[in-house]
DNA sequence: CGGGACGCCTGTGAGC
DNA sequence: TGCTCACAGGCGTCCC
């Protein structure tokens, strides 16, 4: 569900709603990844900012008055959604774990597999949010990850490309849907080896990650919807795809059935035909 | 440091 | 109907 596009459009979705309420009440049900790392009630009166993203990760500073309270560290995981609502009493649901009452609305993290989190951290760069943060690649859409700074980092890896782009560690925003999509658009066999990717095919993949996102972006992300009208891959992300979700069917380019194989544990389709180690 | 396996959870669909 | 199994959009941690 969510990869960059869908987390940045979630951002985007309420980041101005919230912008400047004051945390009325904070509810947390089950269990998250990780502790929240305050009490509820120390969130009461703060005062909330303006949410940033990272890879895909959301930061939403807090502050009491003048001073700065820290914020709270939020990650969708594989099965997370957040909706802001004005509405502040709304129940909550089985897989709604964690509310921010404010007083514009209440923002609630509905998260079936419990594999987000929300975690309060003093300040972005400090722990728990720091070392999280700290591991990431460049943000896709960075100018500063020119085609020559990607390539160079690919020549560091032996490892297979598509886990280089999966574990974000060059470059955050490609999940295993994009990531798979990127390459297709490329013309590269996810099982290349990074440091057999030339010069120019790795200008290449990156112009198609950017490409790819951006699209994705574009639709609002295309995959980001109620979870339980999200599940499985019947949405209108599966129309878009050319090779996510497709073993068996015929490229679009060459008509080759698609293909799927493991990279690290994850699901990769690609094309054998049209995608070239 | 890189790279792969594992685990965290619940839900769904396929097959029997 | 109910069971088991494979699989699911992420990622930190552990080990080699």
């Amino acid at each position: 569900m969510p990869e960059l596009p869908e987390v940045e459009t979630t951002r985007r979705s309420f980041a101005g709603r919230i912008d400047s309420a004051t945390v009325v009440s904070a509810r947390l049900g089950a269990a998250l990844r990780w502790p929240l790392g305050c009490t509820t009630e120390s969130l009461v009166g703060c005062t909330v900012g303006q949410t940033e993203r990272r890879g895909k990760y959301l930061w939403l500073p807090l502050s009491r008055g003048a001073a700065p309270a820290g914020g709270l560290l939020m990650h969708l995981g594989m099965s997370g959604s957040l909706a802001f609502r004005e509405a502040v009493s709304l129940p909550p649901a089985k897989h709604d774990h964690f509310d921010l009452i404010t007083t514009r609305g209440l923002l609630r993290l509905t998260d079936p597999r419990r594999f987000g989190a929300v975690v309060w951290s003093p300040a972005i760069d400090q722990p728990p949010a720091a070392p999280l943060l700290a591991k990431l690649g460049a943000e896709p859409f960075d100018e500063a990850l020119t085609a020559e700074a990607f390539h160079t980092a690919l020549q560091r890896r032996r490892g297979p490309v598509k886990a280089a782009l999966l574990g974000g560690s060059i470059v955050v925003g490609a999940g295993n849907i994009y990531a798979c999509e990127a390459l297709f658009a490329a013309g590269i066999d996810p099982r290349t080896r990074c440091d057999r990717v030339s010069r120019p095919r790795a200008a290449r993949l990156l112009a198609s990650v950017r490409a790819t996102l951006a699209q994705a972006l574009a639709l609002g992300g295309s995959t980001l919807r109620d979870f339980r009208d999200a599940h499985g891959m019947d949405g209108a992300y599966q129309d878009q795809s050319s090779v996510y979700g497709r073993e068996g069917q015929p490229c679009a380019a060459c008509a080759t059935p698609i293909r799927r194989i493991v990279q690290s544990q994850r699901s990769t389709f690609f094309c054998p035909r049209c995608q070239k180690r």
